[in-house]
DNA sequence: ACTTAAAATGACTAATTAGTCAATATCAGA
DNA sequence: TCTGATATTGACTAATTAGTCATTTTAAGT
């Protein structure tokens, strides 16, 4: 019975993320996310007491699974840039390989929807990424940038990149992601 | 007459854009933006038929004035780095006074709300500035990149600048926005 | 002051919404 | 097979929605 639970959970996460990100969230319905699951109206509610529940439980199942990848291996890189290239790396090749997902962490990330409280939970699994920063900051690798201002660039660049590959469908998408690299190393590293 | 047609239609788009950016489409009823804007219900449906015939209005209005703002004394200037610098200047500065606007158009330019025509008579306006990447592809300035990726980046680079400024708030606003453009100048110039 | 055409109004409607709840189905353990 | 606790269901409700339209208001030209 455990595992029914699970199943249909599941379901439900995977078409709310798929319908919200589509329509938004007021322009998806619950009764259209229950039908899209394959389940009643009612049974939305037994696991999400309210839709902004749903939205949020979403929110933070998906930024997780993305920071355990943005980390993935990156300790073990000898260089600071390597470490950086491999943490590029992981968020582009995430992006595409997770469309929906990562448009859905774009779209909501600044949505009034979305609880401070899980906000505040989430930004806790992201502490590594901004000690990268200082690190680099520190060992004299990256330009004399704030923090703040050196994590948000190299964010919203694998957006922009994932876009590009997703949109321009470029002939060879190694090329571009390394070539997006390559634009922030130059931009935010020393010299 | 018309002066209070003007009024009432200038009066709705304000109370539209306010309401969209903060609670998005379908988060926000017509009722909503007829109240904000001091209006009749019946009013709304005098000048938009439909509530996407007002978004689709309201983006377009606010494409315009922006392509407008980032071409302004772009050609007067001596070198390329010089008119690309300014349009940075134009873009960021633009971004900062009107928030509301830069988020809107950050928020609804891949909504399905926006109707590809509009879509396609806003990209009209841009093209000058698909052309200055081009122009700075053949001089050698820029990196060999694809220029729908420079062009990204820079777009995408001011509304990071933006948002980091209007977020973190930091002591020297002017210092950040030129911090900004050394880092995009940097990461997409030759060398 | 009168005329007239356009602009403004808000009560109204049919459709849709998030969430409820009483009834039904499921299934592990006895 | 029977029991009881838990999971599932979908008809239902009260509230809200985009858009309509008959009526009223406005104001420019005479």
């Amino acid at each position: 019975m455990k595992k029914q639970v699970e199943d249909k959970k599941a379901a439900l996460l995977e078409a709310a993320l798929k319908l919200f990100t589509e329509r938004g969230f007021h322009g998806t319905s619950t009764a259209q996310i229950s039908k899209e699951a394959g389940v009643a109206t009612g049974t939305l509610f037994n696991y999400f007491p309210t839709k902004e529940d749903l939205i949020n439980g979403l929110y933070f199942e998906v930024k997780e699974e993305l920071s355990r990848r943005m980390g993935k291996d990156v300790q073990t890189q000898k260089t600071y840039k390597e470490k950086l290239r491999k943490m590029w790396y992981n968020l582009v090749e995430w992006g595409i390989e997770n469309q929906e997902k990562f448009h859905f962490v774009g779209q909501f990330c600044s949505s009034p929807y979305i609880s401070s409280h899980t906000r505040e939970v989430v930004m806790e699994e992201y502490v590594f990424f901004h000690d990268l920063a200082m690190e680099g900051l520190k060992n004299g690798e990256l330009g004399d940038y704030p923090p703040e201002m050196i994590t948000s660039m190299f964010y919203q660049s694998s957006r922009t990149i994932v876009d590009y590959i997703l949109h321009s469908e470029p002939q060879d998408r190694n090329k571009a992601i390394e070539d997006g690299f390559q634009v922030v190393w130059k931009g935010v590293s020393k010299k």
